[in-house]
DNA sequence: TGTACATCAGTGAACGCGCGTTCACTGATGTAC
DNA sequence: TGTACATCAGTGAACGCGCGTTCACTGATGTAC
């Protein structure tokens, strides 16, 4: 059972066990992107990556499965912070907002197609609490919809569901997102995402700068 | 290497041994849609389900990848036999033609949500001769473009360029139609549907009638 | 009409593989006295 | 300061499994003479 090449692992020291646990979640995304399906993120594929024999894994995770689900979990964290920090860095004007947040949606899922496809392609999903995964999605659902309703306010947006109206705009974007992410050989309009984006967000005017 | 249960299958007679081609076709798709997922269409479990041994299957494909193919190659023809079905059965109004294409690609993303996502899920792909995929969805594209020209020629709709806005209708259908094969636990509002395709396809009034 | 033979649909046994998981263990590190 | 001991991160060997694929074969069916 010899671990992948490279000089042996210097072992954590006590209390820092931990430390594996991250290593070994690293190692699993890697894999994911690099093989680009969760079926190459095997136990012991991951424990080669990560320099340590199979079974250390089960001193950090119950089964292979729920490596796959925080690999999951570490996604949607990474996806809820660049929504944020792309609401950050957008000024007031609630239109800007709309458009930076779709464009970090899908700025994540092109960084991380296969990671993308491992969060929503359903795969993983017998191993995750019913319920977690739905509040994860709603999550980001409920920032989406506080932008339409801005718009709204604002005047700009002829929207009088925003709830619903940001389901609607989400599912076009995980459309382009995901299909995105399965192919590249598909010829896109360049200008696919405000085709999309725009009319979904029900904006009066301003079309959808990018 | 006993297969399934029941009585003994009755060998095909000579110059029939194509039948079995169809029957292990048949027995891959009933596996696929009870087992949600690709990875449950193992030759084995296909010789098994199809009352024959494995090595079998090797007289009609030529490797468990090829099977797959053929039955989201079959997906790809009914697909399109539903979407000409609803076209001839749909009168001469533009709008409506639409929409019954629309209703269409969802029916049988609804009534197949395993077969769907495994024709635009991606996990097959290598598999496939690149170019055939590309086609087979250019086909229904085409059909699609064709309904929104429609429409623009009786001034019911506003597109430029209908083709690059049958892409972004299409995605559009597609997120709604993944996102339903993969999860039921979604909180859908009522006329997504209509809340999806009507604003993409730029109908100018008459709603998205259902 | 009868018989030898070619065809070919499907079988059964076997292979080597990577997998997930278990088990008893090793040996370095920190702690108690 | 020194030593015995408990802790615990990680190892190594082994298990049983289902897989894809190969190979030589069987035996019913149709055909040539």
């Amino acid at each position: 059972m010899t671990p992948g090449a490279g000089p042996p692992r210097s072992r954590n020291r006590r209390g820092e066990g931990g430390r594996l646990r991250a290593e070994i979640l690293a190692a699993a995304t890697a894999l994911l992107d690099a093989g680009g399906d969760p079926r190459a993120v095997t136990l012991r594929a991951v424990a080669r990556r990560a320099g340590i024999t199979a079974p250390s894994i089960y001193r950090h995770f119950h089964d292979r499965p729920a490596i796959l689900l925080d690999v999951v979990r570490q996604g949607f964290a990474e996806l809820s912070g660049r929504a944020r920090t792309a609401l950050a860095g957008a000024g007031p004007d609630p239109r800007l907002r709309l458009h930076a947040i779709c464009h970090a949606y899908l700025g994540f899922a092109r960084d991380h197609p296969e990671r993308y496809g491992a969060m929503f392609g359903g795969t993983w999903t017998p191993a995750a609490a019913p319920g977690e995964l739905a509040a994860l999605g709603e999550e980001a659902l409920r920032v989406l919809t506080g932008c339409l309703a801005d718009c709204v306010a604002a005047g700009l947006c002829t929207s009088t569901d925003p709830a619903a109206d940001a389901v609607a705009l989400w599912l076009g974007l995980h459309g382009l997102a995901h299909q995105r992410a399965v192919t590249d050989v598909f010829p896109w309009p360049a200008d696919i995402v405000e085709r999309i984006a725009f009319p979904l967000s029900r904006l009066t005017s301003g079309g959808f700068p990018s």
